[in-house]
DNA sequence: CGTAAGATAGTAATAATTTACTTACTTTTG
DNA sequence: CAAAAGTAAGTAAATTATTACTATCTTACG
């Protein structure tokens, strides 16, 4: 803990890199960040930055496998709180809310890989975490429906897409006017309203 | 009608290239657009782009204000057809879906300028097609509270916010899977869910 | 009606930046 | 002192925009 040196262990920097450009994310279009504004960011030379990745591609790797891992474990641990299917839908939904609130660079990574044409590592990565969590809310629904909770009828790969979509849309519309705040004011009135859709 | 020239008149000119970038965005990343690929599509030499748009964000705000006229006049021209206003939320909705299956570039043009961070015009745009397009929404709700159809205890502005999110959702699934088709079995479905959230 | 003049729309080449990545060398650390 | 982590400088490719020139179209006039 030596205080004028830059200095690191690689695991350490490779961490550091991750955060810098989670946060950076949150101030900047995700496909506008250079390997130079990350440097910079850190107090460290831009060739430095290749001592611990190999390639550019490799550090959103990194990032978009940080993002994916970090929002799954709050979704599990949200999940385990609660009994009710429903309720734990809700726990679920807050919980992500909760994410991207601390985390508002997070989802504007996803939303920029996800953009991406060509099928890269990191598009795949952001794909099978949709895929995982949309197979989580099916398996809620299903239970809801046997414990006469949700509407027999409910098309539950529909209603899961529908979540993850809302929570998308809430994104977008905080984004849009800078303003996070406005998620957790929004986010129980939307959430009320899918409820009333799927409720038996 | 010569056929051994390129030589087009400069609003041809413009609009020609404004399709051209609407039809690259369907096959690549919007952020990665240069003037090169728009050149090179078109058929032209990357420079003679200049001579119709000073810059190249010239170009996206051209696109940007394509894709709000031709959506809100879509939208309109749906909303006519119906006479309740719930008939007339679904109309829009799927005439939304249409709209973006037949331009799959548009969405992804709309998202990528609504992912950077810094007002610019495009933004400005794009943020101004929402607004008028949730206020309408939130118009409809209001009607159909009036008439009983509506639950009266509704939020239309997160109800409004919800249907734009849903869409959103939808063409983001439809994304990464690479097929548009899947957004029309799975739109039905999902305002399904939709209307039992707000009828009353 | 045909054509020269002038306006318009193009080309080819290039400048000025920016980008990801490399290399040769230096500093810090265990 | 050796290995690890950093610097400084540079490279090759790509990007937006400009410049000097050329081909094509339009139109007014002899």
């Amino acid at each position: 803990m030596s205080p004028h040196t830059n200095y690191m262990k690689a695991e350490d920097r490779r961490a550091a890199t991750v955060d810098i450009v989670v946060a950076l994310a949150a101030e900047k279009n995700p496909s506008e960040i250079s390997t130079t504004d990350i440097a910079k960011k850190m107090g460290v030379t831009q060739g430095a930055l290749f001592k611990h990745f190999p390639t550019k591609d490799a550090i959103v790797q990194a990032v978009i496998q940080w993002i994916a891992d970090k929002l799954l474990s709050r979704i599990e641990r949200a999940a385990q709180a609660e009994t009710s299917p429903i309720a734990v839908i809700e726990a679920i939904f807050f919980a992500h809310i909760r994410f991207v609130s601390e985390y508002p660079g997070a989802p504007r990574m996803l939303f920029s890989e996800l953009q991406r044409k060509q099928a890269s590592v990191p598009k795949q990565i952001a794909t099978t975490l949709l895929k995982s969590y949309s197979l989580r809310l099916q398996q809620l629904l299903e239970n809801g429906k046997t414990q006469g909770l949700v509407r027999a009828d409910l098309d539950t790969k529909a209603a899961a897409g529908l979540l993850i979509g809302m929570i998308q849309g809430l994104v977008m519309q905080s984004l849009l006017v800078d303003n996070i705040k406005l998620m957790h004011i929004e986010a129980p009135k939307v959430f009320a309203i899918y409820r009333h859709g799927i409720e038996a």
